[in-house]
DNA sequence: AATGAATGAGCCTTCATTCAT
DNA sequence: AATGAATGAAGGCTCATTCAT
């Protein structure tokens, strides 16, 4: 009976602990040695497991992007028309998990942090890309090519905007506002396409 | 005849230099003495006339902001419908000089930045404020305050994500799209407002 | 039947490792994982046979100098006369297998090591003495008892000033000029001592 | 009347530090601090000035072999024979500033960073051409160019070997001996040497 | 009005070493 | 017999900030 390996399960609490540091640091300049007493392990360590600190910190984007697809998949599967596969996305991006202060406040952070660094950059695109295809497969059922990229992109950005208010510290409305925003944008972009005669 | 004070000079200098330099280094850890150096001077004079990093980089947030309300109420006058206001708004956030490169990754690092400063915090909580009641404003002109409220939450939202897509370095549409991605969600919302029968 | 131990195995195994580490690092900042990485062990079984890196340092150097001496010894029984003697000890010195890359770099680190490691430069002195004693006692049968001194002093320092050149990575004669030189210093330091009248 | 400028006064002195620190401690692993602690200076305005540690080291070197070519050149001038100019040669690298403890305890250290750092691997190269061309100069006047280049050879060899017995920390002759040495190697090869012709 | 000089604090990183298994 | 896991200590380096001039 081989003794289980420790390193998947100090990689995950890591990068768990650098998005929680990110959070309570206000993100702006997180220490090694806060995410590794966040982790509850020595500075040393995290080195060990992830060779510095950009690695770490874009081992965690991805560990958050993967969450996000794992999150997004069965419900994609689980919809039954087109519309409903819209609403998937969208109620996935606003999910309780992914939409805490913690994850936004994280996600703005790696916004920045891509500024920076190439490798962080290369994943944003790649989020960037699919919440766009994820939105534009299911609109194109629905509407012309032309406008369903173009509604696509405006809820992608619609999207990351809200993010944006909730990830800064800042008076904004209710979280539940949120969705229900994207929702109606998609709703009256499809009425004004359909009175073009679409699907 | 007192000789003119070189202060105001020196001041509107360093908060360009420190707009410059934040995009210069894709903003992340800008120096006090590149600031400097960007605008010619040594970083000491920097803190002889701010006092310090946080309230140079608050400045030149505040320098932004003031530019952009400089540039928006002449527009807003000029307008002679509400849906002419409207658009006079979005002309101004997509106007070249505030939707060039430079300025869109400076507000990028000003939104990281107002996570740990309180000083941030509160002025991109004005800037919020204010495109919103620009938009809102005009907008319970021709529909209902409720629906006013949620499509100006809607637009100030679409374009502070089209400015994050911009600011993060990867493949973005280009720019001329921004500006008629919000026209349209700013008309198929007031259509659908419309036809549950408005103003 | 005792199983045999692999301990004095692993123990060569580590000190050829040593060596080995220190030339292809350019001998500077040595890591104890090189080394076990080199042996092709871990660096904790490294320090379990030497209880630290001086010590381990320290019995390279040892093992080094065992090896001169097993290889001087039987050389100086073969010659038949002092003279011979004398080329016994440089040929030894400047044999293939103690003067190449690999070694000749080690003794460099060992000689700077040497300057902090007490038990490293006790070692150095035993070899400094035996090496002079060698030669001391062959010229001892061909000339006064000063002059052997002197010249063994002279022949000593000279092969070591030799190893350095070819131990510093820059341009050096070809290996074969070495034993020449000192052949020719010994050459002619024995004329000029018989010259003016000896033993 | 300018503020005269301290920079070249504080470069001096941390090069005179570093030397120092090196000396004292026994040359492995100086450290910024300690070396800023000797000249009495903090560790940050050791890399303002110098940029580095790798620096700061071959910046002393440069400062080691400036001072000893400052020294050959007046006695090479004030020498009238060949042979003298060859003991002029002999004497700077045994005078009593060149041949401390501290200086000799540093060359060691510089030898051995040689093996790392390409910047000191050059100036060492420049080092040994210059005092092998100095003496080989000479030489050339006294004997044919091939036993000129030999004899050089093996007077720069010996003089190396001599600094090396006395930069360890281990019983050497005392250093008068040092200088003889070479001097008693000269004559003795340019007697063999004019043997077969001269005198 | 402006700057060169200088520093303290802190961060990332490395490495020898220990220990449970 | 051997190692993976983990850490404490320390080093190089950067940078905002202060101060005398």
């Amino acid at each position: 009976m081989a003794r289980p390996s420790v390193e998947p399960i100090r990689r995950r609490d890591l990068m768990n602990a650098a998005i929680a540091a990110i959070h309570q640091r206000g993100s702006l300049d997180v220490t090694m040695s806060e995410i590794a007493g966040f982790a509850g392990v020595s500075p040393a360590l995290a080195h060990h497991y992830f060779g510095g600190k950009d690695q770490l910190i874009v081992a965690s984007m991805r560990h958050l992007l993967t969450e996000l697809r794992t999150n997004v998949i069965p419900a994609l599967g689980a919809a039954e028309t087109p519309r409903q596969r819209i609403s998937a996305v969208i109620n996935t991006s606003f999910a309780p998990e992914q939409f805490d202060e913690k994850t936004v406040s994280a996600w703005l952070t790696f916004y920045h942090y891509a500024q920076s660094s190439d490798n962080a950059a290369r994943l944003l695109t790649v989020y960037f890309a699919r919440l766009k295809s994820n939105l534009a497969d299911a609109l194109r059922q629905l509407v012309g090519p032309d406008d369903a990229l173009m509604i696509a992109a405006g809820a992608a950005a619609l999207i990351d905007g809200l993010y944006l208010r909730y990830g800064v510290r800042t008076g904004a409305p209710p979280h539940g506002h949120a969705r229900a925003l994207v929702e109606r944008y998609i709703d009256d972009a499809l009425a004004a396409a359909d009175g073009t005669g679409a699907v």
